[in-house]
DNA sequence: GTTAGCACTCGCCTAGTGAGAGTGCTAACC
DNA sequence: GGTTAGCACTCTCACTAGGCGAGTGCTAAC
């Protein structure tokens, strides 16, 4: 399960490495098999294009490349997008305009976190055409509770909004063993606000067992107990899920590409998106990793995942809130431009969660 | 805009009514034109295919069937579908078993209203094969407040979330222009809830321009203006949209009809989730109209909708709050039971809301 | 090691053909 | 007069053949 870091195929001579990354290079703007005259006229290859020929004819052989015919040109192997982003994409950055332009539009929104995992996601889908932008709220392991409201709806009926401590609240409509008005609440809520404030679900369950019995507060403390379990199995539930929200932008751009246009393809690409349970791995593995990751085409193991990309970046830290950007598009994307977006978006988004937690 | 019901066709006699009824259900079940032989075949029609043919020529020259070429079958236009479910379809509802059965499933669930939203949709995906289910919040036209919180998060920074009458929250971090404590903050909550609760943002607006200034309590209300304003900003906001939250569910199902096997095809069906304003202008139509609506294909404003039929109703209480739940789907799709999965399901979802407000 | 030249392969486009489906029309029938 | 059988006609679809062009791999010369 553990995404290690694939490895990275012998080293090619530099001329080799010139041309593969040409090959790709040119494959991602067209879209259309790469001929070896493609190149010469293309790239300043220096050579002739029996010469490419016969390089290409060997990238073949190593797996880098591949041969949809005989007389086709030659398209990239998932190895060889490996390579190229491993070896030898340049690392590049956003550009300084890009980066002013998104900052500012951060600065534009309204300061409020789901805001923000919109535009993440509207942002990335943005800065690479072809591609969906993808944003994870930020979820630490074992949420911590900042303050507990119960609400009086009906007799028997009460509103649990739970906030926790990176600003995202829960709500639970609970149906009451007893009836109960807002004083009554009130009360019950005070108390349990003191059991469950700054804690995790493990230790507010350890004080509900704990507690007293009549204290003075027998009244109350029937609801509480109940109230409490139902507090502990929520953010139970809650820890228990990698994904909590997941925010996604550009799924429309995805399907113009020229690899989509069978319903049947688009159809992987949602199924992956509603695989959480593999989503929710990479998150994980992304937030082990604590730095940007690619899974490229078949290096994702679900079947309905093997011609697209994912490139997620971690953000927030380790061991408090940690959330996840990145981009998903198909195994043709300009990696290097999706790297570096993703990369400065999950350092926006750090800087963002950071302000909250300074 | 006021999607009025649509002039119903000239009345057929029974023979004729009979075959575009045969016509509609070969073809939703089959999605192949429809030939002559093929209705005789199937259905107890008791004339021979050259009487249905000539029938067929009719119905065509009444704008109810349409020929894709000279020698094909018959394909039912939108005015045949429209025809068809204001006049011919049989009204029909639910099996009680899967009546009980879905009742059954909203019981299990937790007692969570996003919860209940997302298993309408998945219930009538389930129940409408090839169709989307949809599910929107219950919301009212102008929100009321049921409870302000504010929570410090940092000096200059503090958390206001707004649990409104229906039980939906909204959250939203405010940048406060002189630091304040939780206390501080405290004493200004418990104002702002004394004069928010129960209000609308024009009554809390008034509320906040008639305060007196002075009055003691200087110190708070600065701040108390600040945040007054800003909760007025976010319930405007809220009050504006006619969709707050759209669930869906079983759009996969959607796409794998032929009609949708071009990603083209499935592009418009997505386009159309994403237009909101046209949706929500939806919305509010079968609010008004309170009671289901059935919109098919070109009467669908939006271009990228022309191809899809929604079938919309409304649950809830007009004039408190009022969500809608239906099913989208290719025009080619069994209105009548899905107009009876709607129906049972906005029913059950006008029960669970009023369970909150009895 | 590189290159020009060339034969070869193979997908794609076009045109052409035959089969089959389904119609519309007509003339006979009840 | 409505209904029906029969039939000519139309049009799509699937299949085939042929020509074109792109691109390769190989070879022999540089």
């Amino acid at each position: 399960m553990a995404r290690r870091p694939r490895r990275t195929h012998d080293p090619l001579d530099a001329r080799s490495g010139a041309i593969l990354r040409a090959v790709i290079d040119e494959y991602v703007s067209s879209a259309v098999p790469v001929s070896s005259s493609a190149l010469v006229d293309h790239y300043p290859l220096g050579v002739s294009s029996a010469t490419v020929r016969s390089i290409l004819a060997e990238l073949e052989s190593q797996g880098l490349l591949s041969h949809p015919h005989t007389s086709a040109g030659r398209v990239p192997t998932d190895a060889g997008y490996r390579y190229y982003v491993q070896v030898l994409a340049d690392e590049r950055s956003l550009p300084i305009v890009e980066q002013r332009m998104i900052r500012h539009q951060f600065g534009q929104v309204e300061f409020r976190s789901e805001q923000w995992f919109r535009l993440a996601a509207s942002t990335l889908a943005a800065a690479n055409s072809g591609t969906a932008g993808l944003a994870t709220t930020a979820k630490p392991k074992a949420v911590r509770v900042r303050r507990v409201e119960l609400l009086s709806v009906q007799e028997r009926l009460a509103l649990l909004v739970v906030v926790f401590r990176e600003g995202t609240t829960k709500q639970v409509l609970l149906n009451l063993a007893a009836a109960a008005d807002q004083d009554h609440l009130n009360r019950v809520g005070s108390l349990l606000n003191l059991l469950a404030v700054d804690r995790t679900a493990e230790e507010i369950e350890a004080a509900l067992l704990d507690l007293p019995v009549g204290d003075g507060l027998r009244d109350e403390s029937d609801t509480l107990q109940q109230i409490g379990l139902r507090l502990v199995h929520t953010m139970r539930e809650f820890d228990a899920v990698a994904i909590d929200d997941l925010f996604s932008d550009g799924l429309l751009n995805v399907m113009a590409a020229p690899e989509f246009d069978r319903s049947s393809k688009v159809r992987q690409v949602f199924a992956a998106l509603e695989n959480r349970a593999y989503l929710g791995s990479l998150v994980e593995a992304v937030a082990r990793a604590g730095t940007i990751q690619v899974f490229i085409g078949h290096e994702n193991r679900p079947l309905e995942m093997q011609e697209v990309s994912l490139i997620l970046a971690p953000y927030g830290r380790v061991g408090r809130a940690v959330g996840v950007v990145g981009v998903l598009g198909p195994t043709r994307m300009t990696y290097p431009q999706a790297i570096a977006s993703v990369e400065f978006v999950s350092r926006l988004m750090d800087e963002l969660v950071e302000h909250l937690y300074a």
